[in-house]
This record gives structure tokens, sequence and C-alpha cells, in this order.
DNA sequence: CTGAAAGCGCTTACAG
DNA sequence: CTGAAAGCGCTTACAG
């Protein structure tokens, strides 16, 4: 590769210089930019981008990490093209960091992005405490939460109103004549379950209906999960006649585990996945589901953490977007 | 952050022998060791990687860059997986990068990449001529390509056998008595569907059918493409019996054409995808598929890479993978 | 076994 | 408008 030293050799200017016609520097003269922009293009030239990160550690090099608990979970990578679309337009790259639910990769993922001098991250936290996201806050790098915000300290997040979201479900199943509807949740250490489980609770008071914990499972968030909390759910002696299922994953395997048993959705069962997919209408049946945003989400995160970036003392912003309950073929109605 | 220098005052001893301890040079004595690594955990020192990175461009600070073309594509979402759970386990972050079909997106990661120091990178070169590739290669940066090669160099490769993988599922439609067998393709610049027309042609052969160009459509290799190109399939006069789609997102997209028009799978059209996907039990009819190990592919790849940074004169090497046609109930037997 | 010094490729006051 | 020089945070010969 070559350097700014070659490039100034090749124009007979000093690398101070050209390393103003990099950066626009309106006080170079015409002549000598169009002499070293000459000298770039013939020796092929780019700036390293490390050398200059390590430089100005002022977002001149525009790198964005971008942490998430699930790459397997669509609305997941959803998020991540609605980054990446809003990314590439602005000329910043995006470190992807992909924890699978496990905490220990999601701190080191945290450490090395530190380390690799990101001008900010955009970041689903584990749980609604977590430490190692707070301190980055507190060391005002840019940060804005995604799908799930922070407890214990002001930060922007863009998420999506899942408690309403929940409702909505539920209270979908329970006009149809739903009374025992099991949840299918992942670990209610992360603030969207939590949410979704009040959202439950609320439409199951809202029809006088008690509720049951016995019907509320919750395990980690992956389509193992769901195959599995599907099958005992689907054993229990006094069945509901409903699941309403926390992500995308969990729904995909509560489906299998449903069919493998011959079990017909939805004269049989209903079910009401949270998360919509693409391919949602080529299940069997076609899939009910509460719908959210993801692209949206990651483009608008990215927007903000972009803002942060530019005014980092502006006041830090809560949206919160709508879902939208995408009703299909999986709900029946029933005495 | 503290830096070296912090950690060399607190603990009463030079930068460079603060170094020294970081990357485990063994003549260290006991005591300094110690006595260093007292001061790293006071001052919660972590190394910055972006000076390790511009000073030694040896692999030391370990950052691998992957490039693939559709991030919403199950598959490359496997791969990606595949790769971080190598990378991972090795201490390398992963940089990655989606081009999403995009031939301009996918040079401009590759520049990114490059000015980022990578160590290495992995892959899927959006046809088999890639200029950019080939220069990196020609560079001695270590580079693997997975799922697609190149035509004009030398080069790592991990892929699957893609001729065989279509052979083998049209010779099943075939074999059940199917003669008209619409193939939807993306674009043929792929090196990937170039094969796998090739071993439809083949099997083909094998019944005696003649290759009717008329049935073959190429596009991208999306979820709109698919569904677009099975809608012109299904209202095409004589309409084929079958349907073979060349990738995950094409399948389901011309799934949903399929069921829009209310036509029964395997009944009145069989299907068959190439690339598996975990819910296919769940779609509807459950869907025969060829299965690609990418999961495998992505390990293998970062594997294969890792060996390529440590001996750089290895010889190059080609990893053929093998499909498995998961037979289920998306396809009949016709008279 | 340890330190002083050069240098990776840049940017940016400072001086002219 | 342009250049010489310092410095970002490290690593690594070189010397002792």
């Amino acid at each position: 590769m070559s350097n700014l030293k070659a490039v100034a050799e090749h124009s007979k200017v000093s690398i101070a210089t050209v390393s103003r016609v990099i950066n626009n520097d309106p006080k170079v003269s015409k002549v000598t930019v169009l002499k070293v922009q000459a000298s770039i293009s013939a020796l092929e030239y780019k700036p390293n981008r490390v050398a200059q990160r390590l430089r100005s550690s002022k977002g001149k090099t525009k790198l964005l990490g971008l942490i998430i608990p699930d790459i397997q979970n669509p609305f997941f990578v959803d998020v991540v093209r609605g980054v990446e679309d809003y990314a590439y337009q602005h000329n910043f790259a995006v470190m992807i960091g992909n924890f699978g639910q496990d905490e220990k990769k999601e701190k080191l993922y945290l450490d090395i992005f530190q380390s690799e001098n990101i001008d900010g991250l955009i970041v689903a936290p584990i749980h609604g405490k977590d430490k190692g996201i707070e301190n980055l806050v507190k060391k005002d790098i840019p940060v804005v939460c995604i799908d799930r915000g922070l407890t214990e300290i002001d930060v922007d997040v863009v998420k999506v109103d899942n408690e309403n979201g929940a409702f909505n479900a539920i209270d979908h199943l329970l006009s149809m004549g739903h009374k025992r509807i099991a949840f299918i949740s992942g670990n209610f250490k992360i603030p969207t379950y939590i949410e979704r489980l009040s959202g439950y609770k609320r439409a199951l008071d809202k029809y006088g209906i008690a509720y049951d914990e016995s019907l509320v499972f919750a395990r980690n968030s992956d389509y193992k999960s769901g195959f599995e909390i599907a099958n005992k759910i689907l054993e229990l002696e006094n069945r509901p006649t409903a699941i309403f299922s926390g992500n995308n994953l969990l729904t995909l395997g509560a489906l299998e585990a449903i069919h493998a048993k011959d079990i017909n959705i939805p004269e049989e069962i209903s079910i009401i996945g949270f998360d919509d997919m693409p391919w949602s209408i080529s299940l069997n049946p076609p899939l009910t589901a509460v719908r959210q945003p993801g692209f949206d989400m990651g483009k608008k995160a990215a927007e903000m953490l972009y803002e942060r970036m530019v005014d980092p003392s502006k006041k830090k912003e809560k949206v919160i977007l709508k879902t939208e309950l995408m009703i299909r073929k999986s709900t029946a109605r029933i005495e």
C-alpha cells in the first residue's frame, strides 16, 4: 500500500499538504489540490484508516460498532440491514458483534470495540443493568440502545411498544374465546420479555381472567427452546388452546413441535408469534404475528447515533415505535 | 482510557516492559510480570488495538474481514455464525460487510477493510473474475473465498458441490415423472448458479429430456425476484409441473406467489429449493430442499484463513463439501 | 532482564 | 497557502 509519503514525493509537496487535500482543507490552493489528486489516483492511494483513527479520535474515520444478541433471529438481521443502510450512505464502516445471548461474549465485544476506537455503538443490552454499556455511556462514547433500554442510566434508545404489542396479540386471542393461553418467553432478564409479559397480563385483566403462572415458560430465546417448551405445553393435561410465543425463533421452534405431533393449527391449537417474518404467509398455516419494524429501528438508531456524535450534549432521546398485529390464519375462534 | 504510559508509571517500569508483559515475552522476570499485571488490573488497562495494528501489521491484533452478498439469506447467516464461532475461540474480532448483491458496495468494503489493515478476509465474490479480490490475493493478504471461487487466480476456497446438489434435486423430480421443470435462478454472473444450471442440464440429459431455455429464469437472488418469477411461471400457458429454485430467498418468494394464487403444493405443482432452512418443516407444505452446511463452511473458511495467515506460502486449497437432499413433502409423483 | 529510541501512517497546531 | 515537527499508543531491534 502506498502511503502519504509516497504521494507527497510523487507530487512534490509535504505530507501535511497531502493530508489537507484528503481532508478537503479549503486553504489548499487549487493548483496544489489538482496536482495532489493526480498523484493520489496515479498511486491508487487509500488513506490508512487505522492511522487516521489512532491520530484523531474524533469520528474522522467513521467506524461504528453494532452488537446484537442473535444474528439467527431475522428481526435482528433487519436491524443490521437498517443500520448498514444508513452507515453506507454516510460512509461509515460497521463492525458487527453477535453475542448469541452469551453475556461473556457481549462483554468481550464491548472491550474489543472500545479498543478499536469505534466512534459510536449501537447495542441491544443483554439486560437492563448492563454495567459494560453503562461504562461506555459514562465515558461519553456515543451509544444508542436498540430493542431494549438501560434502567440505571439515561441513554438514547430505539425500541418498540412491547407492552401494547403483546396486549394486542393476547386481546385478539381472548376475543376469540381463548382462556388458557400459554406464553413461550425468553429469559426474563431481558427487558422486552418483561414488557411483553405485562401486556399479556393486562389483556387477561381486561377479560377478567386470572393470571396463571404455570402457563408462562421462560428459557432462552432460540429455536431449540421454542421446540422444547412447545413440546412440554402440548403434553399438559389441560392443554392450553393457544400459544403466544415471544420471538421469531421461539415461534419457529414451537411450530416444528406442533407439526411433528401432527396437531392442526388453528383447529386444535392457535398460535401468535411476536415478530413477523417475510415468509410468514408461507408457513403452515400463514402465521398471525406481531410485526416490529426492524429495518426502521436500525436506521433510526444509526441516525440517532450520528446525531449524538455530532452533538454529545444533546438530550437523550427515547424513540418508541409501534407494532402491528398481522392477522393471518394461525388463530381460530373456540367455544 | 488508560494507556501504556499510565501502566508504566504506576508500576515504575518502562513502557517497553509493560508491552512485553502484555505480549507474554518470556524474558521478563517473574517479579516484574506480577508487578505490571497488578497495575494493569488496577488501572483496568486494555491495549489499544488500533495502535497495535498500526504498529505491527502481522496479525497481532486479530481482525478478520467477512464480506457476504446478502445477510438476509439464512444460508449466509449460518456462514457468519461459523466464521464467528471460530473467530471467537481464537480471539479474533470480525468485521462484517454485507454488500447486498451490489458490486459497488462490495468494492467499497474491500477498500475499507484493507484500510483497516485486516489480517485476513473471507469473502463470497460477486463473480468469478472479481478484480478487487484478485488484487488482495496478489498483495499476499490472506483471503479465503466462500461459496464461490475465482476463475483467474489460484485462491483458497470453501464451497459446496453445486452441480451435484442441483443434479440430485432435478433427478428426484424427473424420477417422479416431471418433465417440465422451471429453474428460478439468480444472476448467471454468480458461479454457483452456473454450476447449478449445469447440474440441472445433466439430470435432464440422463432422462433424455431436451433442455428448454424458456424454462430458466435468472434475476436477482432475493425474495422479490422469487415472487415475481414464480408469478410469471404460474401464468405460463403450458405450466411447468415443478419448480427448482436457486436459493433460500427465491424459494420463499416463490412460495408466497404460489400461496397467493391458492395453488396446492405438491398436488398442483412441486417445488424443491436450493438451501435448506431450520424451519423448512413448518412451511406449507414441509419443503424438500438441498441442504448446504453453511455453519461448517464458515468455520472451515475461518480455519483455513488462519492457516494461511500462519503460513502464507502454503499451497492453496479447495474444499468442496457435499450437499444433502432433504426430502419432505413439497414434491409429488405425476403421470 | 530492562530501557531509550525509532517508527507505523496519519493530523494538526505553529510558524512563516 | 505550505512545511517542519510533535504526537496518537503501541512494538521491537539495539544496547547494556
